[in-house]
RNA sequence: UGCUCGGUAGCUCAGUGGUAGAGCAGGUGGCUGUUAACCACUUGGUCGCAGGUUCAAAUCCUGCCCGAGCAGCCA
């Protein structure tokens, strides 16, 4: 007989004679003459009840399905008589396919997100974590629902590199070299070669081709943070546009943070309803708003002045041409906005090379996407198209025009406005499931001295 | 990397100088269409590791290890 998800069972619509179901066993409950059996197979956050009664084959060996343990079950369904679900199973045979002794870690009662941290091999089968990673792949999905209807190219950028792209931080380096041999000659490439910090200089290859395109993939960064929101190891979608100025960038940014959100509320909503209400009480309502309400937009230099007047007693002083801390973006979208706020047009000296520099000679087209709770969530720019305004850039940050002849390529022939930023998909997971810590929306987390899964 | 907090039973925690505790989990028995089931009894400890102070240290001091939070870097 062909196996039914539990999900499936669930949403039945009237009893059945005989159904099969596979998962595994989340708790017992043993009454006289009955054991139940809370079964899960990950394909929703509900249990489906299995009934064994006195008498039925399956009833037999109801002490060796303990929690933990996988099962095979053939029975027929039929309308609960007890509280708290509509259909249950009640059991004809059932086959113990894996046994679980008492050892098993995950107890039927509330764990720390630490510990469950510690048996990443085991967490994917607890309520919260099953939800979480249940949202994550619709939300991958979502992702590329996006830019498909808007006639986005997925293009795969390179995992390995030789380029620094961004300075953006400490690279992790991809060698075959023993460790006596330093000559980079020798190596697997010939040259120093990184783990990717970035899809976007090879996204902008693709863009001045395919006009729209985008990447979704792993990036790495050997930055020793320990904070609740960097990985070593994340995932990042970049979209690219030719044609397309500054405002385009924040249209498209903000367009794809609602569209995500949208698509959790309407097809997450069960794992939503979970999480709201062990997780974060105010999600559902925070969701909702972000979907029915327009980002708030500002600049740089109004939002310096907006916190400077703000009579906001900040840790570091708010100054005209250094960067926002973590605590002024806080503050602007959660106490002053209180929604998401892009600001854009940032000076330049905090900006990488490749952002378009504005025409006050001051400023770059840049943006940042801040959400309440998380902050920073996307991060983008209108790129600097001009060759030899990009050529100048290079040099004042110091860096060597000939190692980015390829990119500058792209600004000899034919070259564009374009734009495109990086939304950090553990950071939009975060938001939209209320989770604190980056190390719980993604399976196996990377962070400095943790690599165990 | 800096600052702060923490590490006690399998898990979640209380205990702040004087004989190591509770709830849950596990075990035994009972009860019941149960649903974080319930009731009674019960097993379970290198108090992170090493040193020091003291008649006496889970408790105070020092170093180290591990975890978490914040900051910086950023997504």
């Amino acid at each position: 007989m062909q196996r039914t998800l539990v999900k499936a069972a669930l949403a039945a619509e009237g009893p059945s004679d005989a159904l099969r179901v596979q998962g595994w066993i989340r708790t017992r409950r043993d009454a006289k003459g009955l054991s139940f059996l809370e079964l899960n197979d990950g394909s929703c956050l509900k249990n489906l009840q299995v009934l064994l009664e006195e008498g039925s084959p399956a009833y037999a060996d109801h002490e060796r399905y303990t929690t933990g343990s996988a099962i095979d079950v053939t029975g027929r369904l039929v309308a609960s008589q007890g509280k708290g679900q509509s259909w249950e199973l009640l059991a004809d045979s059932i086959e113990l396919v894996g046994a679980a002794d008492s050892s098993y870690p995950l107890q039927k009662k509330r764990h720390t997100l630490e510990y469950l941290r510690e048996i990443a091999h085991l967490r994917p089968r607890s309520n919260l974590f099953g939800a979480v990673f249940r949202m994550r792949s619709r939300l991958s999905f979502a992702i590329h629902q996006f830019f498909n209807e808007r006639s986005f190219l997925y293009v795969h950028t390179p995992i390995i590199t030789a380029s620094d792209c961004e300075g953006a931080g400490e690279m992790f380096r991809v060698t075959t070299l023993d460790g006596k041999e330093t000559d980079s000659k020798k190596d697997f490439f010939g040259k120093p070669t990184f783990l990717t910090v970035s899809g976007q200089l090879e996204a902008e290859i693709f863009a001045t081709s395919h006009s729209n395109v985008y990447t979704f993939g792993p990036t790495f960064r050997a930055e020793n943070s320990h904070t609740s929101r960097h990985a070593s190891e994340f995932w990042m979608i970049e979209p690219e546009m030719a044609f397309c100025d500054l405002e385009g960038d924040m249209d498209l940014a903000e367009a794809f943070v609602k569209h995500l959100v949208a698509d959790a509320l309407e097809h997450c909503a069960e794992d939503l309803e979970f999480l709201n209400q062990f997780v974060d009480k105010g999600l559902l309502e925070r969701l909702q708003f972000v979907v029915e309400r327009p980002f708030q937009r500002i600049t740089y230099y109004d939002a310096v002045e907006l916190l400077q007047k703000s009579g906001k007693d900040f840790q570091y002083a708010v100054e005209k041409g250094a960067n926002l801390q973590s605590e002024h973006e806080r503050y602007l979208t959660e106490e002053h906005f209180k929604s998401p706020v892009t600001v854009y047009n940032y000076p330049k000296t905090v900006k990488p090379f490749y952002m378009r520099q504005n025409d006050d000679d001051a400023t770059v087209a840049a943006m940042d996407v801040l959400v309440p709770g998380i902050g920073e969530i996307v991060g983008g720019s209108q790129r600097e198209e001009r060759l030899e305004r990009l050529d100048a850039a290079i040099r004042a940050h110091d860096l060597d025009p000939e190692d980015y002849w390829w990119y500058r390529d792209l600004r000899r022939y034919g070259s564009v406005p374009h734009a495109g930023f990086g939304l950090g998909f553990e950071r939009m997971l975060m938001f939209i499931t209320g989770v604190h810590n980056i190390r719980d929306v993604i399976p196996f987390a990377r962070t400095p001295g943790n690599a165990e899964f």
